[in-house]
RNA sequence: GACCUCAUCGUCUAGCCUGGUCAGGACUCAAGAUUUUCAUUCUUGCAACGCGGGUUCAAAUCCCGCUGGGGUCGCCA
């Protein structure tokens, strides 16, 4: 059966280059009927927090990423350490200083990489080298070979021989993980050899990189998923980006959900370059999900960062946000963007800036005179604002537009927006007439 | 520097394995249609096989070299 983990370690957050390493692993497993553990790399007390394993735990919850099987490192210490006294027993391990050291022998190592063929190591290149960067030679005039460390003069295992000692026992059958554990792989599969193990297959996916090509940093964009999340995007909408970058089903399909990608997965269909992350292509993609929403299920996601922001409280009208969602669904990529063109909605004390005032245009008269019609429209609703305001520019032989942009721009702040009267029917028949009286008197 | 690795529009990619298609799609951008404005939607357009050799009747596709990018060289993971 097929077994497949991720293995992050609890030392920041759930980085997106991460996760999609997590979606990747997700998804063989799940077209294989295997199954996918979640393994924590805790081996550095000092700099794993608690904090950070809760943050990635409930980043991973969020994408719908769920795990089969849990654990830490910090937990099997011994098992490491049992594991490399064997080494030590059998030779093929050293102590130095309280560490145990893994003899590094002068051979080729090959392995078949699922996505890129055939890679070929000689352990001859890993030399030792001295602070000046100069090769250290033996007796024969030989560089010296760099053993790896196994167990830390503290006692505490290093990376790469639990990675090994955890995989062979949990019987990992692929390790899909980033191109950045290329070099690692030799080293890793010796010591499978050491220890008697049976290594599994090696898939080494490709990085992604920032906008600008380079590396990913939070000094060049939000990398970290949970900002991705308080941003507002669709936890469906990243997880169909990110398995985007650096793979294809084939065709020319690029919206789907995860079940329908997991049938068509294929880790030989992943790329071998890197891939640029695009705001723009996720925000797009994000976008067509909003679109796909019911006005109820975007009202739901939508009320939590409205709350947050103190616009509404936990007694909100819930038809009245259905009805703004409607008219905003359109006009958002993300909670961002929305919370932006719909705040004129939720103030109070939403007043037309003098710039605002005279660029509309119209005469305080104007809009004294649609006030006071406004007023008595029954129901406030847009068919009726609709045939208040009409009427009104009839008796007045004016144009609709002439008419249109100006008040949408002192009620909204704004000349580009929703349908001016379902506009009005959202804002309420208080705010619009208030907001017709100030513009009024101002002018 | 050494080793590993990658290379199709600005970006994500299909095509490459099993040579022969106007090199296809998506994002962005531009233009048009629809809309009271904007957005959505629809239509159209701009735009790529890094370079140089080979193999072949024929190369984006196979081979070699170059160039360029990325990664790793920690008792971090």
């Amino acid at each position: 059966m097929v077994k497949v983990r991720f293995a992050p370690s609890p030392t920041g957050f759930l980085h997106i280059g991460g996760a999609r390493t997590a979606l990747f692993n997700y998804m063989y497993a799940r077209s294989q009927q295997g199954s996918f553990v979640l393994r924590v790399e805790d081996t550095d007390r000092s700099r794993s927090r608690e904090e950070y394993l809760n943050e990635i735990t409930d980043s991973l919850h969020w994408l719908g990423l769920d795990w089969d099987e849990f654990y830490k490192q910090s937990d099997r210490f011994d098992l490491y350490r049992e594991h490399a006294k064997r080494l030590l027993d059998s030779g093929a391990a050293y102590e130095d200083n309280g560490a145990v050291v893994l003899k590094m022998p002068r051979q080729e190592v090959k392995f078949f990489d699922l996505i890129r063929g055939e890679v070929v190591f000689d352990t001859s290149n890993f030399v030792q080298r001295d602070e000046a960067g100069n090769n250290l030679l033996d007796s024969e005039g030989r560089p010296v070979l760099k053993d790896e460390v196994l167990i830390k003069a503290d006692g505490s295992p290093a990376y790469s021989f639990c990675c090994v000692v955890d995989d062979a026992l949990t019987e990992i059958t692929h390790v899909i993980r980033g191109e950045d554990h290329i070099p690692n792989t030799p080293k890793q599969i010796l010591m499978y050899q050491a220890l008697g193990f049976k290594a599994p297959k090696f898939a080494h996916i490709p990085m992604i990189l920032n906008e600008e090509g380079g590396k990913m940093s939070k000094r060049t964009g939000a990398v970290a998923v949970s900002e991705y999340r308080a941003k507002g995007f669709l936890p469906e909408a990243l997880v169909n980006y990110l398995m985007l970058l650096g793979w294809s089903p084939g065709g020319d399909q690029e919206l789907m959900t995860l079940d329908s990608a997991i049938k068509k997965f294929s880790i030989k269909k992943i790329n071998k370059s890197s891939a640029a992350f695009s705001m723009d292509k996720l925000r797009w993609i994000n976008g067509q999900y909003v679109r796909q929403k019911s006005d109820q299920a975007l009202a739901d996601f939508v009320a939590p960062f409205l709350e947050k922001g103190g616009w509404i409280g936990k007694d909100y009208d819930r038809k009245k946000l259905e009805g703004i969602v409607k008219l905003y669904k359109t006009r958002m990529a993300d909670i961002d963007e929305f919370l932006e063109r719909t705040r004129y909605l939720f103030e109070d004390e939403f007043k037309a800036g003098e710039e605002v005032l005279k660029s509309a245009n119209l005469s305080g008269e104007c809009f004294s005179g649609l006030a006071r019609v406004l007023e008595e429209a029954a129901p406030f609703n847009t068919a009726a604002v609709e045939a208040r305001f009409r009427e009104f520019a009839d008796q007045r032989a004016m144009k609709m537009s002439d008419l249109v942009h100006p008040v949408r721009l002192i009620l909204t702040g704004s000349d580009v927006g929703p349908g001016l009267f379902e506009t009005m029917e959202v804002l309420g028949r208080e705010k619009t007439v208030k907001r017709l009286k100030s513009a009024a008197e101002i002018s």
